[in-house]
DNA sequence: GCATTCTGCAA
DNA sequence: TATTGCAGAATGC
């Protein structure tokens, strides 16, 4: 069925008119419009918006009225601010666009129209509303087009036309209609909740960081012997590497690299460098999260609203943004903290997460099929502990914990597309050592090996890598004669199918428990990449929890077979 | 003001 | 010379 409603495109601040450009099916509004005279979209903007509205609304809560739309998600939560709940979204053209080339640097409507727009021909009527001269889009004089809503619209629609014929071509539709297109009502809503913060503690925080920091720049200026702005590289790196004379460690682009790889290692030779590090670290926590978050608390809400961006990650991941919500502290002790002063919106509610256990391993072991790992998987043992007894050779009741540390890098390690060279950076050890590690790992679990040499063959010769669930990712410069880019594209192509199907599972974990959290009275909040954080109903955490457990361990049925943990709490620190 | 670089937080 | 992101501060144009 031809998608009987085109376009509507709201201004973004509310009160300050609608543009409502109609074409196609005037006979479903009531409101009067030429389709061919576009200067009434000008008149169309005087009228109140309740009228607009009303008229809209039941069009728009239609389920059976396709949509189609670019970054629709935008345009749920203005019609959702409304009152209006979007239903019937049949495509998402920025989603469509990411499915067919998530590669791409952005899936903005401009530039996605310039690339798969720029040979067709358009009528120049339906964007300036005078003649009826086919024109090239090169020739559409923007700065009179672009004053029209129905140019988002139209060039939306356009492009649904390009991309249903290349998802199909691509084995993508199942992906976009049954994952992508539902998880777009499931993150508007989660962006709208938002997540409460504890004030308290962060003013808390704030203070005693303060505190810290200001001794933390004395005893600085005492060990470098003058003042100085300690967050500029550039002054730093003068001071240990030429005042002080410390020998420098390692190159960036435009100078001596002070990061804190080299800082610990130069600790052990003068004061400074520790206690740039203690600084840093706290700067980092007191700049990006403790002082910066509780300035985001939306002032209506009292909540802190991420945006979840579903056209970002090559890999098929989402992001998160202003603020970003996925890469909260949780390692050190200081950034716990911050983790506790994100907390359940009320006194009867509690925050409930559920989180995937060594998911990516457990992609790669079924991908992979190699026996030893899944078998691993399937006596649900500790996998780095079993991967360290493997690759030393002994039981594992005596593998040490640096043994344990040291196979869980490898294990990393091979997820990432793993050399030597990386892995004996990352271990602190000898080359050879690292090459010999890797060598051990994969006589223990050859199948992984084969997989790994396999993909990046296929890449090769397809010049695409693909998930579980089929989402594809080009990888042009495999053939690059440029052997860091070409050996950086094969690592991608290793890594992509392992987060990228990750990425699919979580994904339809969310669109299917999403119904069966709001029966149970519970809402999703946030999702972490592995992990999913929801509100509940205190008393009902153990109901929401087993809830949820229950679908995200039965998304897909693999040889090695997911594992979810879950715990719950006032706030997000005391869950884990 | 805007872009780039360095740095560091997360999975 | 280990994957994917986002963001703050400094810096330079």
């Amino acid at each position: 069925m031809l998608a009987a409603l085109v376009g509507v495109s709201l201004s973004a601040a509310p009160g300050t008119g609608y543009y409502i450009p109609v074409r196609h099916t005037p006979e479903a509004l009531t409101i009067q419009h030429d389709p061919d005279d576009l200067t009434s979209v000008e008149r169309l903007d005087a009228l109140p918006p309740e009228t607009v509205i009303a008229a809209l609304k039941p069009l728009l809560e239609d389920p059976d009225i396709p949509k189609t739309g670019h970054n629709i998600k935008y345009d749920m939560i203005v019609f959702a601010n409304e009152g209006v709940e979007l239903r019937g979204v049949g495509m998402d053209t920025m989603v469509a666009s990411y499915l067919t080339d998530p590669s791409r640097m952005r899936h903005n409507l401009d530039e996605v129209s310039l690339h798969y727009l720029r040979h067709t021909t358009i009528p120049i009527s339906a964007l300036i509303g005078k003649g009826s001269r086919q024109v090239t889009f090169d020739e559409v004089p923007v700065d009179r087009a672009c004053g029209y809503a129905c140019e988002d619209a139209d060039m939306s629609l356009r492009l649904e036309g390009v991309f249903r014929p290349l998802l199909r071509e691509r084995g993508l539709e199942a992906l976009h209609r049954e994952i992508e297109i539902p998880l777009i009502h499931v993150l508007a809503r989660m962006e709208m909740r938002g997540i409460a913060l504890d004030p308290e503690v962060f003013a808390r925080m704030s203070a005693g960081l303060a505190d810290r920091l200001k001794s933390l720049e004395e005893r600085i200026f005492a060990a470098a012997d003058t003042q100085f702005n300690i967050n500029s590289p550039k002054q730093l790196q003068e001071i240990l590497f030429e005042r002080i004379g410390l020998k420098p460690v390692r190159k960036t682009k435009t100078g001596l690299s002070t990061d804190v790889d080299v800082l610990e290692e130069l600790a052990g030779k003068h004061p400074l460098p520790g206690l740039i590090l203690e600084y840093r670290s706290l700067e980092k926590l007191r700049g990006t999260y403790v002082d910066a978050l509780p300035k985001l608390v939306h002032p209506r809400t009292g909540r802190i609203h991420t945006s979840f961006n579903q056209a970002v990650a090559a890999t098929g991941r989402l992001s998160s943004s202003n603020p970003n919500l996925q890469n909260i502290p949780v390692r050190t002790e200081d950034g716990r903290q911050i983790r506790g002063g994100f907390i359940a919106g009320g006194e009867n509610l509690r925050l409930v997460s559920a989180d995937y256990s060594q998911i990516e391993l457990r992609v790669l072991a079924h991908l992979s099929g190699d026996p030893a790992m899944i078998a691993a998987f399937r006596a649900d043992a500790d996998i780095h502990r079993d991967t360290a007894a493997r690759v030393f050779g002994v039981m594992p009741e005596l593998v040490s914990p640096e043994m344990r540390r040291q196979a869980k890098a490898v294990n990393f390690g091979v997820v990432y597309g793993i050399s030597d060279f990386g892995l004996s950076r990352n271990l602190g050890i000898p080359r050879h050592e690292a090459a010999r590690f890797i060598a051990d790992y994969f006589a223990q679990y050859p199948r992984v090996r084969e997989w790994l040499d396999e993909v990046v063959v296929r890449a090769r010769e397809e010049g695409y890598v693909t998930t579980l669930f089929g989402r594809r990712r080009y990888l042009p410069e495999l053939g690059s004669r440029d052997a860091n880019v070409r050996k950086g594209a094969e690592r991608a192509a290793i890594n992509t199918p392992v987060q990228g199907t990750a990425a699919d599972i979580i994904k339809k974990a969310m669109v299917d428990l999403d119904p069966l959290l709001e029966r149970a009275g519970a809402r999703m909040l946030l999702q972490v990449h592995d992990e999913l954080v929801v509100e509940t109903e205190a008393g009902r955490e153990e109901e929401t929890a087993a809830l949820m457990r229950g679908v995200m361990e039965n998304v897909l049925e693999m040889s090695a077979p997911l594992r979810v943990d879950t715990g719950s709490g006032r706030n997000w620190s005391e869950i884990h």
